[in-house]
DNA sequence: TTCGTCATGTAATGGGTTACATGATTAC
DNA sequence: GTAATCATGTAACCCATTACATGACGAA
């Protein structure tokens, strides 16, 4: 997100929030020694700003002033190759989530990596859990049986989720289509 | 899981795994730390067993010491309250698929009003993440966009699996049908 | 005046994983 | 003989949350 342009924590926690959604909105008491981790890292540089806002308005009020981040050369070098690494930390649960949050950061090629990587991790996933469902299938009630076969459908349809992003990025005219509002 | 007689860690290991899917298997480290916690307020017992295989079987090989745990009588309380517990903490995330796992021991009252609970809180939460994804939806590219969405069918499917499981958990004749193979 | 928001930070706590340590037994 | 499985446990590490602390500003 620094990618875009310096921030302070308490307006980059609020943008996070956004993409996040309105669940796990990651606390400061993680975001700020986070910042200062990175920071310690060289990959971001933090300057104190006294902050008369932007707008040309009442200047001088001297509010708290905020720490504003900046991504250092070092930190868009990280950023980039981050990105752009396409193994198999890209494709599970955590890290694809992740790496899909930045897609549009990138290289295409990456992209699509990725989204293979990704499927193929859930196709195993779908067969062992096919697996694993039928050998203990007399050993389990019917509530845990439905436990594992929502789970089940759950890796399904994200399988199918993936095919649609992988036939739009194969596409090379348009966009993963944004799905309208949902019928429901 | 110890309601159904009693076990030792390492072999209540392979059957949580069972349960929890092959993800997730719940290392020693965290079990059996857990476990004295657990014997420590007195909800179960532990006890040496040099253990002669049950099986009539060539006696006296006296293996590792391993500890056979039981549930007393606080124990098997303790887990009925728990189980039975139908307030807010039974369906948010953890809470309720901890719950489901053990409907089986849980009094059908009880059962309904999980699921009840659990399905207004997945109504609030699509209410929320629609809300929150058109006023954001100019501010976020559209791959942000489409794991949002994705989030959003999600929470939508699992509304669609608890209006199945509350219809059959209220015609009183049948159990929630078992699933057949799926056909995907 | 008081409440909500801006703004940054620390300390305590909780809980899980990995790695390490040990040793017997069973199957190939 | 040697590898896998049985069986229990500890220590180091990581990292997130909650609660606490501080203080200014704007609005009702």
């Amino acid at each position: 997100m620094l990618g875009d342009g310096p921030l302070h924590g308490y307006e980059l926690r609020k943008r996070l929030a956004i993409v996040l959604g309105p669940f796990r909105p990651l606390s400061y008491g993680s975001l700020y020694p986070a910042l200062h981790r990175i920071q310690a890292r060289g990959l971001i540089s933090g300057a104190e700003a006294t902050a008369a806002i932007d707008t040309a308005a009442p200047a001088l009020s001297a509010k708290r002033a905020r720490v504003v981040y900046a991504l250092t050369g070092d930190g868009k070098e990280a950023f980039a190759a981050w990105v752009n690494e396409a193994g198999p930390d890209a494709w599970d649960d955590e890290g694809f989530a992740t790496h899909l949050a930045f897609f549009s950061r990138t290289e295409a090629r990456a992209r699509v990596r990725i989204l293979h990587g990704r499927r193929s991790r859930l196709e195993e996933r779908v067969a062992l859990l096919r697996e694993s469902m039928t050998r203990s299938r007399e050993r389990v009630d019917a509530y845990t049986l439905q436990l594992q076969q929502h789970g089940l459908e759950g890796a399904e349809r994200e399988v199918r989720w993936l095919n649609e992003l992988i036939a739009a990025e194969e596409s090379p005219q348009r966009e993963p289509k944004t799905p309208s509002t949902p019928s429901e």
